[in-house]
RNA sequence: GGGAGCAUAGCUCAGCUGGGAGAGCAUCUGCCUUACAAGCAGAGGGUCACAGGUUCGAGCCCUGUUGUUCCCACCA
């Protein structure tokens, strides 16, 4: 930075050379080392499908402010990056490449296929990284991992074993969620349940015997074709006798029994129900209790299978017109009613999912899970907010077995192997020669892949190289923080504490910080298919990642939602064009041989006040960061940069500037600004970093530098109160003349009449520069003729602006003032006579109301001397 | 059906353990004051959703109501 600089910050000509800079000096890199404490953050892992949306540019803002924070305070700090495979989502996207060329998943062969998306890997898993550069992210990329590379197949490897030799791993034959058009089972997190109108079909079925029907209503008529019985509850009278009689199924002429189970709830439809076990969960499980068989009438894509020569290959709501149709020109349907039903959707494709029995593999949830609320319970873990406590508990006591077979290619394969020849189930870390039972030689693997989660649950520990006993597992884990949306708890965050427990005996990280989405203006949530999604990088091309960044931080507090507008953006670009010009301002006047930051002799009333208001920022800044309070920070950052630093404390340097006493100013106007550049650097690490280097500084770059220490002797609170008057002063006579419409550039003579002669004769430079004073005076009292009075709390100031000065006006003024004050002194007064107060109120608050009726008091008693002058 | 969040200035939101209501944007007035008009100085604007309660004192704690958003849950 030169000193001879563009009125406006250019973040184009700064962000890519200092994002350089700092790789240049490998600052972001972190080793073990025992002389510093660790503190760890691992990156949620962004999909290679991705392309940085507003979402991650949250995420990682706060993650980099966070390291950025402890890197400065000194700490070995790692941010862990990496990518995750994303098995659907990936394999979803390359399919849809494939469709557009004609080519299937089964004309290219698995092998070829997976060549391709290696390819795709290749071709767009980095693009997402140079997009978390762009914003600054701070991550230690000598590191990066992905959740296909070796390591993280080794851990995934050893984790599925340990968890198989354990027993929380199996296969079974079980009722599962089926996406036809992703073709594979998904877990319950991943469906989706959905409002939707439907109707509900009421059907009778024929009583075998001849002696009539029963009435049910059904949403999926079409699934029928499966039924094997009808359910009735035990208790219900209506139903009694037909309790073990067979019903003729319609279209089908199978004949089904009638069963009581406590499932069916007498005063729901018509209190029947027709049980379809392959189709429906809790069919599926009143099938168990009651050994019915299991029938499956749909293929893979949701089609009618080929035992029904009717209906075979129709998929299913075309299936269920004809159906319908049929049953009722059979006389089977009763009436049709209108009836909105939650229905499960496919989170990837939106597709409804079916439930559908088959043969996957899951893990086995209550043991894992008992820990995991434990840690939680104990402390181990904490939730920032706290009150995503309860949604985690909630999930972890209700949790089923988690299905984890995908009938996927992309992704990790189930280190399963089949023995041909006697069917003997392996399961190793390495493919076995031959079958341990028989010795066969004719094995093979089982086809299947697993959830994307079920690696990116191993995340905090495979990063670091486990399985291998490494430095790094040792030093940097548990690791401290994690930073991640309320949307991926259930997904991610639980699974992370589990893993953590079960494979490493410690909980992943000490503390999840959770935050909200970023909304659209009108608050809705930014989507594709909306086309009201911002790209973050558009934003970075236009007003810079520091801008970006701010924005992002500031009003966030953990855990709720925000709204991104453009009028922000540019207000936080005006923030950084702001300090830039207040960096220019402070370059032109310094020598060239500037001595580094330090705090000079002979403070002036204006250092100590900016110098102890700093410190106190510090202070306040660093408590709010350990407390993960970001946006309460950087809100302070902005108010004490902007006001207090840029608006008085320059403005009034500059009058010293002039004098003798430069030297001070100047030096004290480098301590303050090189501190707000650290404390701000977090946030805005382009901008900061490039004012740090050019003002005189120490130190290879900011991001290494010490972080700002509160000091107890910095703490001039006098002299901050001093200072105050003098600003009441200032502020008061501003106000009068803008009242009287007069303009800046006329000047006018001062007198201020006060008890504290010395702090405001300290002053008088300050006051005739900031109130546009022509002289000022100061002394105990003036006999002033024609004089504009102004009262403050302990002062009474005249202007004698001559032929502005209306009496008239005057008075009713200052009758108003008076008014005003008396209303205060009023409340004050109140509350000191109130017994409870005076009684129960700390002393200090007490005291402070004292005081308060004081100044009230006297206060009225200026402004009556000015009216009986009048 | 269960649970949670939110409701503060025209708009978007802060307000950290209860102690005299804040910011940005927008509006109005006056300023090119030698860092910044992406700026400076000033002004207006709020029954802190509603009703109770606890407390000397409530935007903040408790109860209820209304509105709104979200999460979870297999009533066919």
């Amino acid at each position: 930075m030169a000193k001879d600089l563009a009125k406006q910050y250019d973040p184009k000509e700064v962000e890519d050379r200092t994002y350089r800079f700092w790789l240049d000096g490998d600052y972001f890199h972190a080793e073990p080392d025992s002389k510093k404490k660790p503190y760890t953050i691992v990156i949620p892992p962004p999909n290679i499908t991705g392309q940085l949306h507003m979402g991650h540019a949250l995420d990682n803002t706060l993650q980099d402010i966070l390291i950025r924070f402890k890197r400065m305070q000194g700490f070995s700090t790692l941010w862990m990056p990496g990518t995750d495979h994303a098995s659907i989502a990936t394999e979803a996207k390359i399919v849809e490449q494939m469709r557009k060329e004609g080519i299937s998943k089964e004309d290219l062969g698995r092998e070829k296929f997976l060549e391709r998306a290696w390819d795709w890997k290749k071709q767009y898993g980095g693009r997402i990284i140079e997009q978390l550069k762009k914003m600054g992210s701070s991550c230690d990329w000598k590191r990066e991992r992905f959740t296909m590379d070796e390591g993280c197949n080794k851990a995934v490897r050893e984790v599925f074993v340990n968890l198989y030799e354990k027993g929380l791993i199996y296969q079974g034959e079980r009722i599962i969620n089926w996406c036809p058009k992703c073709l594979t089972s998904i877990s319950d997190a991943e469906v989706e349940y959905e409002e939707q109108a439907g109707s509900f079909w009421h059907l009778r079925y024929p009583l075998t015997d001849g002696s009539g029907y029963v009435e049910l209503a059904t949403t999926r008529p079409e699934t029928l074709l499966g039924d094997t019985a009808v359910a009735v509850n035990p208790n219900d009278e209506r139903y009694k006798d037909i309790i073990g009689k067979t019903l003729t199924l319609p279209l089908v002429g199978r004949e089904i029994p009638v069963v009581a189970d406590d499932y069916v709830s007498v005063d729901f439809g018509t209190g029947v129900v027709k049980i379809t076990p392959a189709h429906d969960p809790n069919d599926f499980e009143v099938g168990l209790r009651h050994n019915l068989p299991v029938i499956n009438v749909l293929t893979d894509d949701a089609k009618i299978v080929d035992d029904y020569e009717k209906y075979a290959g129709m998929d299913r709501y075309e299936a269920r017109k004809a159906i319908v149709k049929d049953l009722e020109e059979g006389g089977f349907l009763v009436k049709i009613e209108e009836h909105t039903h939650n229905v499960g959707t496919c989170y990837r494709c939106s597709t409804t999912v079916e439930p559908r029995v088959s043969k996957q593999w899951f893990v086995k949830m209550e043991p894992l899970a008992k820990p995991a609320i434990e840690a939680v319970k104990s402390g181990e873990t904490k939730f920032i907010p706290e009150r995503f406590d309860k949604i985690y508990y909630h999930w972890m006591e209700n949790i089923k077995d988690w299905c984890i077979s995908r009938q996927l290619w992309w992704g990790h394969r189930i280190p399963a192997y089949y023995c041909d020849d006697c069917g003997e189930v392996i399961v190793a870390k390495d493919a076995p020669h031959e079958c341990p039972k028989c010795h066969s030689k004719k094995l093979h693997q089982d086809p299947d892949t697993l959830d994307t989660w079920f690696s990116s649950a191993l995340w905090p520990f495979s990063t670091l190289g486990w399985p291998e006993k490494t430095d790094e597992l040792d030093y940097f884990y548990p690791t401290s923080t994690l930073v991640t949306g309320y949307d991926i708890i259930f997904f991610w965050v639980a699974r992370m504490i589990f893993s953590g427990i079960e494979h490493m005996g410690k909980v992943p990280f000490k503390t999840v910080l959770i935050h909200g989405l970023v909304r659209d203006p009108l608050g809705r949530k930014m989507s594709k298919s909306l086309g009201n999604g911002v790209d973050p990088l558009e934003e970075i091309e236009k007003y810079g990642a520091d801008a970006l960044r701010f924005t992002l931080a500031t009003g966030n507090s953990p855990g709720n939602d925000m709204r991104y507008l453009p009028e922000r953006v540019e207000a936080s670009r005006n923030f950084a064009n702001k300090i830039w010009n207040a960096a220019r301002f402070i370059l032109m006047n310094l020598d060239e041989n500037e001595p580094k930051p330090h705090i000079p002799e002979n403070l002036a009333v204006e250092d100590k006040w900016v110098i102890s208001k700093f410190n106190t920022l510090a202070k306040d800044v660093t408590e709010n960061l350990e407390k993960f309070e970001l946006g309460l920070a950087v809100q302070k950052l902005y108010d004490f940069i902007w006001d207090i630093f840029c608006d008085w404390y320059i403005e009034i340097a500059k009058i010293r500037l002039n004098s003798e006493d430069k030297a001070t100013a100047k030096a004290v106007l480098v301590y303050v600004m090189s501190g707000c550049m650290k404390l701000l650097h977090p946030f805005m690490p382009f901008i900061t970093e490039e004012i740090w280097q050019s003002l005189p500084h120490s130190g290879e770059s900011i991001m290494i530098s010490d972080w700002v220490k509160y000091d107890e002797s910095l703490n001039f609170s006098e002299k901050e109160s001093e200072f105050e008057s003098i600003m009441a002063a200032v502020k008061a006579i501003r106000t009068r003349r803008s009242e009287m419409n007069v303009a800046p550039s006329k000047k006018a003579a001062i007198h201020i009449a006060t008890a504290k002669i010395d702090t405001f004769e300290t002053s008088k430079a300050v006051i005739a520069k900031l109130a546009s004073g022509s002289t000022v005076e100061v002394a105990n009292s003036f006999e002033i003729e024609n004089a504009v009075s102004i009262v403050t709390s302990d002062a009474t100031i005249y202007i004698p602006l001559g032929e502005l000065v209306d009496f008239e006006a005057e008075k009713a003024r200052l009758n108003k003032e008076k008014e005003a004050v008396l209303k205060k002194l009023e409340q004050t007064e109140r509350k000191l006579s109130n017994e409870g107060f005076l009684a129960k109120a700390p002393q200090a608050v007490v005291e402070e109301q004292k005081q308060k009726a004081k100044e009230f008091k006297e206060k009225i008693a200026l402004i009556d001397e000015q009216l009986a002058k009048l």
